[in-house]
DNA sequence: TTGGGTGCAAATCATTTGCAATTAT
DNA sequence: ATAATTGCAAATGATTTGCACCCAA
């Protein structure tokens, strides 16, 4: 009955479903998430779920976080310097941009390239499980 | 007068040039990266360095990837899990294939793939600093 | 000679884990 | 009731750093 968000009622349902149980501080951090439009890291998680519920702990982010990925709920993302980072995981995949200066995140997708990664691979007898591109940027003047 | 082969006393003659000091340590840390072919971590750096320079630390080792990297004579390679990876930096840019079940690194190289970066950035107002990109693969059957 | 370089041990930083207490089911 | 989940503090693993000694130039 709190005032949690459609993206976030999604999440708790699929934790139901999948036999996780549902308690506060995973209801406070699926808040925090289904909330967040940047890729936080977990302290900065950490801080936003404390607001809801501040009997969370910072361990408990970091194994509710681990549920979440194991669950497909969340992606993390291993970025140049600090530590991960995290989203929660939408439909269609896409890899991100890194503004060098400001630290934002912007999100793409690109087919033609993905296509050009599997043909590499292909070539090389490998195929792709995953793969990692992130295009560290500077706006242009 | 040591052992050393072409792409060491290279490496060595470029130390001297930075004005940067050719110490014992040094010369087995570049000896070691001169023959790797493979993209090893410092603690595997280490070993490898013991065995010809017996007094080389690991912290060390860490200090010296670190000079070695600003003058850009190794590229640091964070890859999924474990820590940090150098390999000597040769002429061409290029990118990693990570075999899941090995952990083996295979290089290639993609104009088409730097292009469409370069485009993709362009199009939202950034340009491409450095990027990364890395496919963990899995061998065809 | 002398300031940069080194080994060692202690300090960081991000993340994980053991354990006794709590709580969702 | 009872097994999953939690908070806390201590442990981990990779990397860095303070400091007194050492050695390349």
């Amino acid at each position: 009955m709190g005032g949690e968000s459609d993206k976030t009622e999604k999440m708790i349902a699929a934790l139901k479903k999948a036999g996780i149980r549902v308690t506060r501080q995973r209801i406070a951090l699926l808040s925090v998430l289904g909330d967040a439009d940047d890729h936080p890291d977990a302290v900065e998680l950490h801080n936003r779920a404390k607001e809801i519920e501040p009997s969370v702990s910072l361990a408990t982010v970091y194994r509710t976080l681990s549920v979440l990925e194991e669950g497909g709920v969340v992606h993390r993302h291993a970025f140049d310097g600090g530590g991960a980072r995290f989203e929660t995981s939408h439909e269609e995949h896409h890899d991100h941009i890194l503004d060098v200066d400001t630290g934002e995140v912007i999100e793409f997708q690109s087919d033609k390239i993905e296509q050009l990664q599997d043909k590499i691979a292909r070539e090389l007898g490998y195929e792709v499980v995953h793969h990692r591109l992130e295009l560290y940027c500077r706006k242009k003047p």
